[in-house]
DNA sequence: GGAATAGTGTCTTTCAGACACTATCTG
DNA sequence: CAGATAGTGTCTGAAAGACACTATTCC
């Protein structure tokens, strides 16, 4: 097997669906997904680049974020694979197979980063009906539907817990949390039933004086402040 | 971005966790994986091959199936993508990474197969505590988890249908259809509720006569046979 | 007190799980 | 008729969805 050595190999790209949610913690919380504008040819795309020289996807992921996005992520990034694109000549370059990867982001990682985060509608689809080059259409349609269905509420079956990306920085209130779900999944959820759901996966916190924490409120009653469980 | 072919390449292979029902419409179906066994080094491992020259995953796993199991698929075959194995030095011989899918076969296409199907426990793991090599002790996880994950019933979410794989030859009855499920998730499932799920996706074989056509029993009652409906 | 939001009690509907009964075949 | 399997009716319990009420804050 030492002729492994002579075949040619294809470009192995690592593209990234970068999701985030816009304003969480505020009323009205949105998703997003960051699209760069690029020629040749025109029009805008998901950023990515090529496995080198023995790296791994979350390090060629990282490269792409820190010399394509122009940010510095702050902790290991968790890039959630989503399909191969294999097509022998969708890159009229060179042989190239494309890697498609989700990854969520807090909006306080991509602070500074190049490109627009577009508002993601209820239906799926992007604001303005924008259109992106290559194939990059189906990795956001299938990055959407994959953050969507960590973010829904089945308690029975799949079990995920209280944003499981990160997107809302801790402490927060049931209010927050659902706002962010929401704003990821695109459809409204009851205040009750969330908050049933929840509060197994979330601890209160706790003063110096073992007092629960409350939040500072604008309007109306405060409400407790939570963290993560375990 | 001509420096595109100045960078080295890894050499991507397809590993395949080939898994089949044996003796599907009998009365005590099995969930099994195959496996062959190899030199250099010894033991045993799970087909695989590398992308070659303008190939897609489905053409390079059609040839593994041709060349490594001599087998000679019937239909298009559908590779599952689980993950990406891609820790730089997991192949001493070269930079190679390993897209791993899982591929569902009825028994009738593994005639004449190279390897040993190995059963599979209803904890998951291989009979006889078998231990493959290099990482496909855990593609064989990953793809048992993902054919049980889709012959579960759970019908309020996620809605897959009798069978999706086609391990069990049309027409079947719902028995029959029942002992495969079992066998591929490990665990009984009730008559009764079963039968209450399957049949919106199931339509009786109807004779000449505008009857339905039932199977011949062996013993008892004769049942009446279906196909998966639309 | 009034407006606003937090938090809880409970009713209804759905459905998975379980049990039991009836139906129809063979020998 | 006995034995075996097919097929259906129905009860129960859990949980999602929905509604309503009480609680606590600021103004």
């Amino acid at each position: 097997m030492s002729d492994l050595e002579k075949f040619p190999r294809p470009a192995v790209a690592v593209d990234l669906a970068i999701l985030t949610v816009t304003a969480a913690g505020d009323t009205d919380p949105e998703l997003r997904l960051l699209v760069q504008d690029r020629t040749d040819p025109d029009g805008i795309a998901l950023p990515g680049g090529f496995l080198r020289e023995r790296t791994t996807v979350a390090e060629t992921a990282d490269g792409v974020l820190r010399r394509k996005v122009g940010i510095d992520p702050s902790a290991t990034i968790r890039p959630r694979l989503l399909r191969l694109f294999d097509a022998p000549h969708r890159d009229d370059r060179t042989w190239a197979v494309s890697a498609a990867h989700a990854l969520p982001l807090p909006e306080a990682e991509l602070a500074g980063a190049r490109g627009r985060p577009v508002r993601v509608l209820p239906d799926g689809r992007l604001e303005g009906a924008e259109r992106l080059l290559f194939d990059h259409d189906e990795i956001a349609a299938a990055a959407i539907a994959d953050v969507r269905e960590r973010y829904e509420i089945r308690l029975r079956y799949v079990d995920v817990g209280p944003d499981p990306d990160g997107f809302l920085p801790e402490p927060f209130t049931l209010l927050q949390l659902r706002r962010v779900h929401e704003a990821v999944i695109g459809t409204e959820l009851h205040k009750d039933n969330f908050a049933r759901r929840m509060r197994p996966h979330l601890e209160p916190v706790v003063g110096d004086d073992g007092e629960v924490v409350l939040s500072t409120a604008q309007r109306g009653r405060p409400a407790a402040l939570y963290r993560r469980a375990r």
